[in-house]
DNA sequence: CATGAATGAGAGTTCATTCAT
DNA sequence: CATGAATGAACTCTCATTCAT
């Protein structure tokens, strides 16, 4: 008996359908049936992959949230110095907020907004974990500041999150030299 | 169409309830009829005050927006140096965000948002204008860096919005230690 | 200040229109949008005079089944006698299933389906005390069969459920004379 | 249409399970995914042994109907005397609704319901001859009443099924004793 | 024969907005 | 000025039924 299977690609096209169109109207703005059209399927499909509205948006979010962390430290190895690896990592997180600038969009959005389950939050943040490390490393070695995980993120990572937002929106253009200041910016902020 | 002889108070009511409500639930979740009852008005008592919800909306980002700056620039003089101008700023904006968690968690999610016209979001920049002259002053004197001030904003400003929300969420606490420790990482990310 | 008021009429139209429909087409058969229209007011309208469509059908249910026993009652007294007493009864109830032959029909819809919550079944029932308190009293007069009030309610009254349903499906009919004949069948069923 | 080639055992589970999820949630609340799970099918193999949904609940009515009235005549011969006769078809059925109460619950909704179609309803009462054959041979020999079949059914019978709705309900019970007194009522109602 | 995936049609319900008072 | 009642439009979600395998 062969065992048909719900197709990847028809859930990927959903979660991908979805990005993109709460990242122009907002989670609450954007009907099911506009993401099943855009998606190319009915909108009862929708429910063979999802449970509901909230389930969709939380497994996005959880998905964007996984390729994100993956792509930043797909480069980064436990045996580099401090400021390499932070360097390391936090240029792949610039790489992954302009190459996907949907995806970064859509995290912000998330991120500021109560439109996600807070438990699909906390699942979320697990993956930043090695980050955590490094700055743990960093303060152990007197190279970090010793100050809260929480301003450091604030500081060095969370401002690319504005300037994607604000290129979306077309009154900014990131480009090479801009990051270069920018990384500049973020590694004055937390280095000791 | 004349609009509001009478009460400034309902008015403000109503401009109150919008913003706790679309901090806990977000804009296209929270129905007139919720702001209505929360303000003690009748739903069709919103519309002699405002067109429609996009424009009670938009009107209640102004309104934040303009209290916000208000209090930004309250004790900031021209004649004071950069450096000097730039912390007095700081802290009082610091000083907004902490005291009225409501009002800058409402702008957080404005700005990271579609649910506020590009219009009124253009508008509501405008009263950022001292502290762009102040870091134009600063660029002159060779204080501050050379940089976008969409760099600037990103680093030394947007991060304590970062810090609202998740204090907001209860992750994170702000205090008077970790005030200093941001203004120092955010003092650092854009002097020269 | 003239405080408008939910008009009772609609609210009785939809009772109305409930009632006809859900005989014709059984409760689940039948769309809220039906009964909104056989009632000519918005969908939405009903949802300003009942919580849902259950709560609709509940008070619907009490609604018919108040109608019903104040119908059975109107003529009894507690000095009469348990025969005279019954046969008052028993002949009001007839009458009733005969004159208001939807609302009887109804009731036995409600009273074999799962479509009536079993909280609002309980409620319907009180108001039946008076029948069971002249049998309590024809029990210790000798004059009632000593058996369970389920019991003479099955073959005192219930039959008559039966024979309005069939009569609504047009395949009996019920006259003055077979009202005796019933009338007959039911004191030969219960006294002792 | 060719249908049932294969198992028998796939339709029975099949009726079972739509007598036992309609008695539990009605007809419409009942939906074809549910009779499939739990008669362990899927829910396109239900189309294969029957032509829809509609057909699905007359074929079941038709058949717990069949066993109904074969159960209530497993011992009758018509060369019984009336009384005779009457006694014996009567405590059959009362066994029959005692014994299986599901399809006793059955019959009572799709009696009082729309959810049958009337062709359906018709089919199932021919099964019933043999008792009304008895009631006319009591009519003639003067022991029954010379009253419609339908009255004589009303009191004689169909008390029973108030009886078992109510006992499913919780709020009474059947019991031998009942049941003796429940046959006295019975016969008490038609006897000339 | 049997299936899991897919879907169009339609269900119940909500809500921004209007209107008679 | 202010309102409660009313509603059309649109939402999320379900389900009987079909179809490729």
């Amino acid at each position: 008996m062969v065992k048909l299977q719900k197709s990847i690609e028809k859930r990927n096209a959903l979660i991908k359908a979805t990005i993109e169109l709460v990242n122009n109207s907002g989670f609450h703005a954007t009907p099911m049936s506009k993401i099943a059209k855009m998606a190319n399927v009915s909108p009862a499909t929708i429910y063979l992959y999802f449970d509901n509205k909230q389930d969709l948006v939380n497994k996005t979010y959880l998905d964007v949230k996984a390729a994100y962390t993956k792509h930043a430290f797909a480069t980064y190895h436990e045996e580099m110095s401090v400021e390499e690896g932070f360097e390391i990592i936090w240029k792949r997180i610039a790489d992954f907020k302009l190459k996907e600038g949907e995806n970064a969009m859509f995290l912000a959005q998330c991120d500021n907004t109560p439109m996600i389950d807070e438990h699909s939050k906390q699942e979320g943040i697990k993956h930043l974990q090695p980050l955590l490390d490094l700055w743990e490393r960093g303060k152990k070695e007197g190279i970090i500041k010793p100050i809260s995980d929480y301003l450091l993120y604030a500081y060095a990572i969370n401002p690319l999150s504005f300037l994607v937002v604000n290129q979306k929106r077309g009154v900014f253009q990131l480009d090479e030299k801009n990051v270069l200041e920018a990384y500049e910016a973020a590694w004055n902020s937390i280095k000791k």
